[in-house]
DNA sequence: AATTTAATTAGTACCTGGTACTAATAACAG
DNA sequence: CTGTTATTAGTACCAGGTACTAATTAAATT
């Protein structure tokens, strides 16, 4: 024998296939569609080092939710179209799935702050810039797949600290308004 | 007795919340978490109409949300630890790599926004709620690894609209304070 | 063909995270 | 103090496994 019969390596391919393309199959669903034993699924997975039905499920699920739980990452929060460092800026965010309520598809607020906030950010002519306060307000639902235009400018500057507004639109209509204290932070 | 004591009522919207927000717990886990027998929490789960474990793992992989129950997972940011419905509650919120500026290792103002505005808006007993305004303050930069603990109580109520502080420390100092204005909204 | 080795199947004890049920006890209102 | 509700305890049972031993079957080597 080489290393392997031919029958198992073709039975392992299969598998992997099967799994691979419906991660919810048990044991014995898999031995049926092989036509084989379910001890010989359990030895295949464990040679394939494949976990077993629920730990597949769970990693799914995981995979799925992790996303949702936190906030678009990344330096900016949505598209920059434009930006003038130390003046003015915009910057555009799609909202998705992950974005909105389940129940009414209205994005949760915090992604529109997090698009608003981080453009604000964005636009301070420094190593680093800190958010000190802001007052913002929500002024209409935004819904999946607005396309939101956020559109910030800084409104005055004494030192380090900053006041930007940022008005963000839908198709025209003002759907969020933020004012943002900003610090600007100097690096060693 | 009324209908149900409140001791029940409450336990209830705990567990409907936890399970909201985290579906990955066990009853034996929330048994802990609501300090009642496991036998307590699977009466709960019946009269909630709450799938097992396995079975909500099975919807969140599946990507069918949920259809028994308006159960949307990933509402909120961070971890909740102790929730009244109604009056108040808390969540943990613990940051990590993509949560900063890769520059100064602080974390980005709007995840901190995220986690008071999602509590605030989790407190609401309402189908869904949405956030109206919003006045924020950072009162000190929290650092990668830092674990911020958010504590909202609502303070004031009108009909639909709801006045919601939010207070965050790491460590027992204030890093983030916050003043929320939610609305309930109806569903049909 | 006989033997050796690899592969498969069978069977057992045990695990997690439950359901479904019965029974006993605790809490509380009238 | 008595009912009612709520909670806890305990049992049998289930799915879908792990981990192991032993027996059987198939294939390769001598």
């Amino acid at each position: 024998m080489t290393r392997k019969s031919t029958a198992k390596k073709e039975r392992h391919q299969k598998l992997v296939k099967f799994i691979k393309t419906n991660p919810f199959l048990t044991d014995e669903e898999l031995a049926e569609l092989l036509g084989v034993s379910i001890q010989t699924i359990r030895l295949d997975r464990l040679e394939l080092k494949i976990p077993e039905y629920r730990e597949r499920l769970k990693y799914v699920a995981k995979g799925d939710t992790c996303q949702v739980k936190s906030l678009s990452y990344g330096e900016l929060v949505g598209e920059l179209v434009d930006i003038q460092v130390g003046k003015s800026g915009s910057s555009i965010l799609t909202i998705n799935r992950d974005m909105v309520f389940k129940k009414n598809k209205v994005a949760r607020g915090h992604h529109l702050f997090a698009q608003a906030n981080s453009l604000a950010v964005a636009l301070i002519d420094a190593a680093v810039a800190l958010t000190g306060s802001a007052k913002v307000t929500f002024r209409q639902p935004v819904k999946l797949g607005d396309r939101v235009v956020a559109e910030a400018v800084i409104v005055d500057n004494h030192d380090k600290k900053y006041r930007v507004s940022v008005i963000s639109k839908v198709k025209d209509q003002v759907v969020f308004e933020g004012l943002f204290t900003v610090f600007a932070v100097e690096e060693a």
